[in-house]
DNA sequence: AACTTTATGTGAAATGCTTCACAAATCGAG
DNA sequence: CTCGATTTGTGAAGCATTTCACATAAAGTT
């Protein structure tokens, strides 16, 4: 029993878990819009493929938001998850590069939803320059650091090509922007205090590659 | 010493050190271009922010490949990872779903140059079908599971609404793909000898939201 | 109110992964 | 040819994560 003191507290949270809970938000996202009030750890593990003892090990880092003999209130569980995740609330994001993923992030209606809000667009073509995209201007890479710094972004997600994406962590760490998602095939230098995560397709496809050249063992779920 | 028998013997690696390998390939592809002969686990390691230790006991798993002493051959290193990973051949890959993301990985490269090649693209929308993408002509969905076949296609990258995901497994199952790289932010089922790996980006936001909200501890490299 | 059923929350055990630390091997210098 | 410097390859130790298993609690039933 013993409710851990807050929310979100600085605990010691594998990567693992916080993916996870990402994975029961969406799941009682589904739960919630088929009608469900309740959910057992046993159905919600069913859902995205892990164990019950998993579901019940992850949230029990957060607090203890079950009844015993029931299960988990959908609506519930979900906003608190949300709580825990920082996704109750709208976060600022810019995205540099305006190319074939760029676009295709810009279009997607889905990130907004989830409260990821893209409120500026970069790039270095002239010809994309002051081009409209889903109601937002493309600005010019040379204003970099002003304008994201003007615009108080937290976020950015950097799709340019991988040869200038390290030139253009330093306007953008000055800038007081404090998270990165990169989806160029480099690892980038950023300063401690600085979160990166990196998205790398071609990472996937080679598992693939190895998991069929290799008969790789009886598949598990990925980890997390 | 004691070379483990072959490489690519069915012994239990892990996901992260498969993982891994892609990233030591790449540094290896970058070192070949800068005309590297040699490189020690420790340069290997800083250029992707590891540890030595971790890339000899990573290679140890597939065999000696280094000169005590000396460090890696580059050259024969990259080679190596390469066939470890089953990216010294072509893989044919069809896309389902040009839209937003689907055509962004079509106008990519880089896969075809890594060994992904796609070789046919699928849609459900009339005005789609029948349009070329970078030389490929789109088909219609109707016909998915016999040209899937005819094409001795062997995985899949699904970038269709979630909506239709689950519904299209079958007819991909049964055209005699193995390997299936998911898009759709839904867990869908396949059978037991069906590779199965997502592409969740939500999911790497949130954790930067999480990271930010609750000041994540001292930030390590993501754990691969 | 007692009894049965169900399902949570959590220490402890089991398993898995990373780091340590050092013997073994090679190189280059003298 | 020997010695010192270097760096691999790898058991074993150290951590981290997952799974187990059960005490605990709530709800429904008689
Ligand atoms: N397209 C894919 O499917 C795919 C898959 C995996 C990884 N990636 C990676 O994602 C990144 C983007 O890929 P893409 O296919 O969208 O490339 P792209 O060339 O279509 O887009 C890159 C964009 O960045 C802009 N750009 C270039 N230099 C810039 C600068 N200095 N400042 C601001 N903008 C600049 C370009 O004008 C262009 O609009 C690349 O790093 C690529 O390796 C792409
Ligand atoms: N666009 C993004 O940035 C982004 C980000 C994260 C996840 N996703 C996910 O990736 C997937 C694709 O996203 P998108 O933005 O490209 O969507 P989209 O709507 O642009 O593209 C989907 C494509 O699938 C086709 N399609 C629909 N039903 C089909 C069927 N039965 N058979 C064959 N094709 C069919 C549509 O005609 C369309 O071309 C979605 O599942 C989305 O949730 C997209």
């Amino acid at each position: 029993m013993s409710t851990p003191s807050k929310i979100g507290s600085p605990k010691k949270i594998s990567e693992s878990t916080i993916h996870r809970l990402s994975l029961y938000y969406r799941a009682l996202s589904l739960l919630e819009k088929e009608n469900y009030d309740t959910v057992s750890s046993k159905q919600l593990a069913k859902i995205e493929r892990l164990t019950p003892a998993q579901v019940r090990k992850d949230l029990s880092f957060f607090g203890s938001f079950g009844t015993r003999g029931l299960g988990y209130p959908v609506n519930e569980l979900k906003q608190k998850i949300a709580t825990i995740l920082g996704i109750d609330r709208q976060w600022r994001v810019a995205l540099i590069g305006i190319g074939n993923i760029g676009s295709a992030l810009v279009s997607y209606k889905e990130f907004a939803r989830q409260g990821f809000q893209i409120v500026k667009l970069f790039d270095n073509d002239q010809r994309k320059i002051g081009s409209n995209h889903k109601g937002i201007i493309v600005s010019d890479i040379k204003n970099l650091e002003q304008e994201l710094s003007e615009a108080s972004i937290e976020m950015v997600v950097l799709t340019t090509p991988p040869t200038v994406a390290q030139y253009l962590v330093d306007d953008i760490v000055n800038s007081g922007v404090k998270a990165i998602l990169n989806f160029a095939p480099i690892n980038l230098k950023v300063p401690e205090h600085i979160y990166l995560r990196n998205e790398n397709m071609a990472m996937e496809l080679e598992y693939l590659s190895f998991a069929l050249t290799n008969n790789a063992p009886p598949r598990r779920q990925p980890s997390y």
